[in-house]
DNA sequence: TTGAAAGCGCTAACAG
DNA sequence: CTGTTAGCGCTTTCAA
């Protein structure tokens, strides 16, 4: 069997010196057509081709980016992640996954295992770094983007929707519904995107004046998020909410079946349901949810964008913090008041 | 700034032998009780991690999985790829993902990819190899584990359901329900998932002197799955299926919408509906999907077992091909005949 | 443009 | 048990 081939051999067979070879398979290096022509050719005899982990130990360049994830039934995110990896792909670059689900120290232990494989930079989605983490990163020059989570501090680069123009406008919508008993079901309260899109929802409310009606945490979670929905939702119909807005879609799939399977309501005739995500369960028409739609392709065109200019140009990179508009896409679980239409021609 | 911190510094803080260091952080390693002390001590001070690149040169492992797949969209896949990420991850490996959608040819260059970061091991979920190129792996002493697809040719491993079985079932399932016009629609042709769902469906139809009433083609993706319902429901009444296996859940959540916000038809009043996978949203009450469990921890604990012992003991592995059983889970989308019950206790 | 030589940070014999 | 000595496969000066 074949085993390694390495650029000695290829050179030997060549007949040139293993520099060469390597000048060869090295982008932004020198070498005359006669002995690339020579050389490849010896290459594909042997079926050689460069050691990526020895090229790195040298260059100081892995072409890995770590990625720091909690979960992956937030449909969101396997979204996401494809596109990441197809685009990372595309520039030579590819995804090292880390799960930090367990424990909760246990994301600073993934970071660091990252660090161990010297990736050229880190992703982390879902979860928030702690700031001791976060200079170690720093310390060993490897720049971070957070991908749908603001994080404090200076110097940091993240990349989520406008969470808090997307919740402004969800209230609008709704009140222009003709709503009068507005609810909403958070998220996990740590969170940015939490806390972001209930400061808008508020906002919304308070500048016509209004009030939440209820409120309930979901915590992001399936069952959690159904029993706030219970909560709030089985109780005399004179208390009872006539709209929600669930934290993000995942929650809010949970709820629409707890409100029509758990408690025989009719969404949107009893009550109007929003979500936020647009994740791709919401355009199924058992859903059918009138949420906002986070672009994911331009979220991730960003954190790339980002990742990129801190590797490759780490002297003139400056972190980069952006918040997408977040357009809004009008489905069936929603009353739609007049004169509102989705921003683009969308599902 | 701290950036590298070598074994060397350590080495020399502590007062010690380079290699010294190496062996305290060396699983295998022999080092005194003072040495070790003095060695951890002073990488802990100098904050030391051993640089997982360098030692993947030279001992030839780097602890890296390489992870081919497809798409992400269907729903089974990142549940399965979140419990590998986290079994590999507590036995030190970690995942490198590759996505192999784009172009055909594609899926090649994707795995000389891989083998460029000297992974100790490869998996392929929803992907097939060209004999070629697990020839490649094999002369590279890469052992691949092909994750929920039978692959054929002596010494390969592969992971599945057991597909034959599971699609027998279902159809003596249906047929003791009472089904009189048992339909199919078909995932992806050059999938063994497909070929083999179906062989069993047939094959326990034909023990009851049955046949298929009608046949269409998904091709495991939602539109194709929803333009095939809509070939096979949208007739007359005497000449549409009362009952329908889907090859995937994936799919048959699209044709249940179909079936029902499209055409109208009552699921299961109208028709009894069953699918394959058990993927996350099967359980979700909008859809209530009867269907056959795929137990991914089970899955995904063979696969990692069978990779492991590859790459830990290349002598004495020997190929590993399993059929994990799938139980049937018993949810609303179908009759469900006298005598049958859960396998399990489950949702 | 090319080859020789010096490492990247680490593990693995090999003596002691 | 410990230090010394070779490299792993490659990129990158440095002279030629």
């Amino acid at each position: 069997m074949a085993e390694k081939v390495t650029s000695l051999q290829v050179a030997e067979r060549a007949g040139v010196s293993q520099s060469a070879v390597s000048r060869v398979f090295t982008p932004g290096a020198s070498a005359s057509k006669k002995t690339v022509e020579k050389v490849r050719k010896a290459a594909e005899e042997l079926g050689y081709r460069p050691n990526v982990l020895a090229r790195a130990m040298v260059s100081g360049k892995s072409r890995i980016i770590g990625l720091v994830v909690a979960y992956l039934d937030n449909y969101f995110y396997p979204e996401a992640l494809e596109i990441l990896s197809n685009e990372l792909q595309e520039k030579g670059y590819h995804v090292l996954v880390f799960m930090a689900s367990q424990t909760a120290g246990n994301i600073d232990t993934v970071v660091e295992e990252i660090l161990d494989y010297q990736v050229d930079g880190i992703v982390t989605a879902s979860v928030a770094l702690s700031s001791d983490i976060s200079q170690r990163c720093q310390a060993a020059g490897v720049p971070v983007v957070h991908f749908n989570r603001v994080q404090e501090g200076a110097g940091v680069s993240y990349v989520t929707s406008d969470n808090f123009a997307g919740g402004k406008e969800l209230a609008e919508f709704l009140i222009d519904g003709g709503h009068q008993r507005i609810a909403y079901i958070a998220g996990w309260e740590g969170a940015s995107t939490q806390r972001d899109r209930e400061a808008g929802f508020r906002k919304g409310l308070q500048q016509a004046g209004r009030d939440l009606f209820a409120r309930e945490v979901g915590n992001f979670q399936t069952e959690t998020a159904r029993d706030a929905a219970r909560r709030m939702f089985d109780v005399p119909v004179e208390r009872r909410p006539d709209a929600v807005f669930v934290a993000n879609d995942h929650m809010a799939f949970a709820v629409m079946d707890e409100l029509r399977f758990g408690l025989g309501l009719k969404v949107p005739e009893d009550v109007s349901v929003v979500g936020f995500d647009d994740a791709p369960p919401a355009s199924w028409r058992a859903y059918d949810l009138t949420t906002m739609r986070q672009r994911a392709n331009l979220m991730v065109a960003e954190t790339v964008d980002a990742l990129l200019s801190h590797i490759e140009t780490p002297a003139s990179a400056t972190p980069k913090q952006s918040a997408i508009h977040a357009p809004l896409i009008l489905r069936g679980s929603a009353r739609v008041p007049e004169g509102w239409a989705n921003d683009k021609g969308t599902t």
